[in-house]
DNA sequence: TAACCTACCAAACACTTGTTAGGGAAGAAT
DNA sequence: ATTCTTCCCTAACAAGTGTTTGGTAGGTTA
């Protein structure tokens, strides 16, 4: 009735890949028992439901998130060093994290409903109000722009970072630091030549 | 034996509308017949099968969507031009066609496996085609940065524009025209402010 | 009036789904 | 040597799935 931690992160990891891969209502038990070598009731032993997997999956890549982004808030830094340390940080985290980020992307706003998975929700207005309010503090400071609608520069932001899961592979020829200094790049001075 | 063109668009509208909230797996046909307000073997009179409703609505947007871009593209405009027609274009879709980019984000990727939705394959390696293309000659032509990896532009603009769908709503107080309009001016000259 | 067509319902089908219960092999602990 | 623990298997269950078949109310056509 006790399941080794380690054995318990391998399954995790084999069923957040396959969850990424094909999407969790298209994942049978059966292919994720079949991924790990083992019979789908087998999964119980370890787990007491399909659900309490994505569970465990999403909250430990949460928690390990908030842990970098509190640390780059609690440094204080001024809104341009502020969002690029949450974009470098975010790249990694999805380098680190990558079928996490992609499931959560993908079942986020439908799970939300479910009151197991209402931390979900919580995680996203932090989120917001990290983001949001850091772009409002550089509009004022001068550092962005002022012209431009600030909650659709957030969603721009927001979406334009994580959606890089959806291609990134860990060991590609970029690393996370560069895409992120590439991005930056972007977002920041855009993609035209200054004339 | 025969059914009415209209019912049938009606249906499918539903149907997109369900498969974007919940996602394609995780939609029954019983709750797709429930919000049209029939039984689930009643659809069956005016499809064959689930699966080919989730054709007939990716594959009428695509059709449409190239409608639009072939038009853009015939124009023979200048790199820059084109991208500002492409990605307006784009938002004019997802205004039309919210449901369906919805969906077609969240599934296409394990659906090109699938022969029957090889289509989709083949619209992503002319989408590709159309947009890196006009990057590359921007970058020719002096309009776009060099400094920056090409491809992660593309990825860049194309996520940057199409994650759209998962938060916008029709009749919400933007236009299409007016995200085009902002989205634009970040990506082509940034949020930052220049010093 | 009779035949026909459209669009649906009622009821079931075969199959897949997540999940459970009991058992057993292999090693560790006593 | 015996008991215990860990980890998995075998085999099944109940619920839910997409789909089919036969029927039928109501309007249209002949």
């Amino acid at each position: 009735m006790t399941a080794s931690p380690e054995r318990r992160r391998e399954l995790l990891d084999t069923a957040a890949e396959v969850f990424a891969a094909q999407g969790y209502n298209a994942t049978t038990v059966r292919r994720i028992a079949d991924e790990a070598g083992m019979l789908a009731g087998s999964l119980y032993y370890h787990f007491d439901s399909k659900e309490s997997m994505l569970d465990e999956i999403l909250s430990t890549f949460l928690t390990e998130l908030w842990d970098g982004y509190d640390a780059v808030l609690a440094a204080d830094l001024g809104p341009r060093e502020t969002i690029e340390a949450l974009v470098t940080e975010s790249f990694r985290e999805i380098d680190r994290h990558r079928a996490a980020v992609a499931i959560y992307q993908k079942e986020a706003r439908h799970l939300t409903d479910q009151p197991r998975f209402h931390y979900l929700a919580d995680s996203q207005v932090r989120f917001e109000k990290a983001w949001l309010g850091t772009l409002e503090r550089g509009v004022r400071s001068g550092a962005f722009r002022a012209d431009l609608d600030v909650r659709l520069t957030y969603r721009f932001v927001r979406d334009t970072v994580w959606v890089a899961a959806s291609w990134y592979r860990p060991g590609g020829q970029h690393s996370p630091e560069e895409i992120a200094r590439q991005y930056l790049s972007m977002v920041l001075d855009g993609i035209a030549v200054r004339t």
